[in-house]
DNA sequence: ATGCAGGCGCGCA
DNA sequence: TGCGCGCCTGCA
């Protein structure tokens, strides 16, 4: 891979498994948008960044070398081998083939826990608009100002502290629906302990995942996309509608409980099971799999 | 219109 | 332990 900068772009040549709309398209992430010049604007950790794959460069646009190494390479996964996972899971079986093949250019963000862990709770038995609108009203009311691109203004999302007096009520007008209980649970959970949810990610995956089924509004499902997306958890399997639809499709006979299809996928894929679950989620959510 | 969407907590066997 | 039910909200 080599890395170029020039008036506040990123470059990357020769990089490989990373196509920008498997990535932001495989479920795991809120904050990002598709430009109509099929690019996606993205905010994190208070910066604004810009994504486009052209002839086979991938173009960061806004940001600078120091943001890509301290910032970029670790959130965009840059140093995991994607290859080598594809062909882990390629042999397994002909539907993972198919699948790795379908996504080939996933890759799982390094997202930051604290805004997983709101962000999942307002994905319980939610659609994707709605969580992102919600995700948006939150940022735009209580979190940082960061700074205007291509015309629009953008964000940071709320920090424990930015929420710290904001009311159930506050919460619900930003459209969170009945979770917004929740999401001041762990508000006040987090600014009573001074407890840093980041420090969840020195936990092993079984102790992390308890840790955060403890909160309302966390289950098994939240649970473990917080522990993958947010905690770099790889051998959790989350199992929503659309993995039990493509697991119950390819894998696994009718009306098996949620845990088991979860106990099946980890035995079976192992420290490999987070990836598998994204390549599986996205193949079927994309060609409406068992819908 | 009524069921339902990228689940969860609760009450009840 | 395991199940059934209601839930914000908006859309087909």
């Amino acid at each position: 891979m080599r890395i170029t900068e020039e008036n506040n772009k990123i470059i990357l040549e020769g990089i490989s498994d990373f196509e920008p709309k498997h990535v932001f398209d495989c479920g795991q992430c809120f904050r990002w948008l598709r430009e109509e010049d099929g690019s996606y604007t993205g905010v994190v950790q208070s910066k604004v960044i810009n994504v486009k794959k052209e002839n086979n460069l991938i173009i960061l646009d806004n940001t600078n070398k120091e943001d890509f190494e301290n910032i970029w390479f670790d959130y965009f996964d840059l140093g995991r081998d994607y290859k080598e996972i594809k062909d882990k899971l390629k042999v397994m079986d002909e539907h993972l083939d198919k699948a790795t093949e379908f996504g080939d250019g996933i890759r799982i963000l390094q997202q930051d826990g604290w805004e997983m862990l709101v962000s999942f709770i307002i994905s319980a038995n939610n659609r994707i608009p709605m969580i992102q609108r919600a995700i948006n009203n939150l940022s735009e009311r209580y979190g940082k100002y960061i700074g205007e691109y291509k015309g629009k203004k953008y964000y940071a999302f709320p920090t424990p502290q930015d929420l710290k007096n904001v009311s159930v009520e506050d919460i619900r007008a930003c459209q969170t629906g009945f979770r917004d209980k929740y999401i001041k649970g762990v508000v006040d959970y987090v600014n009573e302990n001074n407890e840093d949810i980041l420090s969840y990610r020195k936990l092993n995956t079984d102790e992390c995942v308890k840790a955060l089924v403890k909160f309302n509004g966390v289950g098994p499902k939240v649970a473990d996309c917080i522990a993958l997306f947010g905690m770099q958890k790889y051998d959790t399997f989350p199992v929503d509608v659309w993995v039990k639809r493509v697991m119950e499709e390819f894998y696994v006979e009718d009306n098996l409980s949620l845990p088991k299809i979860r106990k099946f996928a980890l035995e079976k894929f192992g420290d490999l099971s987070g990836f598998a679950q994204q390549y599986l989620f996205y193949y079927a959510r994309e060609l409406g799999i068992g819908r």
